[in-house]
DNA sequence: CTGGGGAGGGGGCCC
DNA sequence: AGGGCCCCCTCCCCA
């Protein structure tokens, strides 16, 4: 077959028998031919697969046996192409404890068919095994399930990219289109602690014994800036939209505090009911959805980590999203805010958002409730009776009184003494903008307004935003 | 430009 | 498992 002319990707080619000078009768489209040709291709190696045709490579996951072919995981895993270009063994078994059968049931099929069968239930298992296997497509696959799943996007709603945890879909993908990706350099990356044996020579035993005195879950759990791991902790931040007032980047909201909640405020007041009704469902959403996904965090994300004074492994609870570990689910779930940007807890006096209670109540006192017994200005200490409470909008904090005086009482704005006491929270706007961002209501209190608006103050919602934003 | 302090975020761990 | 406390770190503002 001659190749007669290259239209780029499309290149048309005559049949065979057909003389250079004779008039083409037949030309064939070759972008179509290998599409087809790849088709055929890769559901032939399926085929063999499923048939245990030519497979030269076993995979034990928790007991259960899987056979492949070396080449095709070699183009599919950063981390099988790692182990297997160690050696040129001829047969290769690898044994995994991390992850399920069901879970690499699922990542066998995606690279034999490119069909990725994520659902709510598997997606951070399936995740978590990607990064561990380093298949970088199949981790983007995930993240966009979970980014679509949690509606993070608001704007992308209609789309068809919007998914419900509820379902069921499948992504698909060239096969081993990570594969020319990913590390193709020295790897760095310390070898997951899945347990291979190459021929049987290299037993689980003898990879324990190697790194005996270090354990291997451990040393694969330490940070690899190279590592797709990381890489995808870097990019957990595409989860949050930061038009979205409850999900906020993490660390972008740092310090930046008045001024970005001052933004927030102000384009709230600008949004109209219709929005905010919007934005509510958003909230709500991302909240259900989020404790949904917290609700299915499968036992992928729980790890051997460091083996106790009784020989027994401790069981640690591995990020998907990073390599962070921990010693509890609840303190995992905690960890995941970071990189799902929820913040579950509003500050009902200032509307900023926090992602744990006690922050929130930290917030509060300091804040709204002037609980620091420091005069602001000269920053001597005062006592509850010493030091005057001053107002700024909803912030309180004390002042001494001879800076009360120095500053005079004349010099601060006043505007309303008797709604001093008035919980902060009633001081926001319908709008939920901060009265002193306007017109800066200055007041000056003693101790026993301050302990009147004490504790009943702090008002907590746990995700209630229907109650937040109809104040 | 720099150092100090305030505020917030996150991890570990106890109750 | 959740709440809470302590500690450390980072970021930002301000003098």
């Amino acid at each position: 077959m001659d190749m007669v002319a290259d239209l780029g990707a499309s290149r048309l080619y005559r049949a065979p028998g057909e003389s250079s000078h004779q008039q083409p009768q037949r030309w064939f489209n070759t972008a179509d031919i290998t599409v087809s040709h790849q088709s055929n291709l890769l559901k032939q190696l399926n085929q063999q697969r499923r048939q245990e045709l030519f497979c030269d490579c076993s995979v034990l996951v928790e007991g259960q046996l899987f056979r492949a072919h070396r080449n095709v995981l070699f183009a599919s895993s950063g981390y099988f192409r790692m182990l297997l270009s160690q050696g040129p063994d001829d047969t290769v078994n690898a044994t995994f404890d991390v992850f399920s059968p069901e879970t690499f049931t699922v990542i066998l099929d995606f690279i034999y068919s490119g069909q990725l069968d994520l659902s709510s239930h598997n997606v951070i298992e399936v995740m978590s095994a990607a990064s561990y296997l380093q298949m970088n497509n199949v981790i983007s696959y995930c993240k966009n399930f979970i980014k679509s799943s949690l509606d993070i996007s608001v704007k992308d709603e209609d789309s068809d990219r919007c998914l419900s945890l509820s379902e069921t879909c499948s992504f698909t993908s060239g096969a081993g289109e990570d594969s020319t990706e990913q590390h193709q350099g020295p790897c760095s990356v310390s070898p997951p602690p899945a347990l291979w044996t190459r021929d049987n020579s290299r037993s689980q035993s003898s990879f324990m014994g190697k790194d005996s005195d270090q354990d291997p879950s451990a040393s694969a759990l330490k940070t690899d800036p190279n590592s797709p791991v990381n890489e995808l902790s870097a990019d957990a931040e595409d989860l949050q939209d930061p038009q979205d007032p409850l999900y906020t980047l993490p660390g972008s909201d740092r310090r930046r505090g008045k001024g970005s909640t001052k933004r927030r405020a102000t384009n709230s007041a600008r949004s109209n009911q219709h929005e905010d009704l919007d934005i509510q469902e958003a909230r709500t959403r991302k909240a259900e959805k989020a404790e949904e996904l917290y609700a299915t965090l499968p036992p992928i994300v729980g790890v051997i980590g460091h083996f106790n004074k009784d020989s027994n492994p401790t069981m640690r609870f591995k990020c998907p999203f990073c390599t962070h570990t921990v010693k509890r689910k609840a303190d995992l779930k905690r960890h995941l805010r970071c990189h799902t940007g929820e913040r579950p807890y509003p500050c009902q006096a200032c509307n900023k958002r926090f992602t744990r209670l006690e922050h929130l109540r930290s917030h509060f006192e300091t804040i709204h409730q002037a609980r620091k017994l420091v005069c602001r200005k000269c920053k001597c200490q005062v006592t509850e009776e010493t030091g005057h409470v001053v107002c700024e909008g909803t912030r309180r904090y004390r002042m001494c009184t001879a800076c009360i005086q120095e500053v005079g009482c004349d010099d601060i704005p006043m505007n309303s003494l008797e709604g001093h006491n008035e919980e902060p929270a009633l001081l926001l706007g319908v709008d939920g903008e901060e009265e002193g961002d306007t017109k800066r209501s200055w007041m000056v209190t003693d101790d026993d307004d301050l302990a009147e608006d004490s504790g009943a103050d702090l008002i907590i919602q746990q995700v209630d935003v229907s109650d937040e934003e109809l104040q």
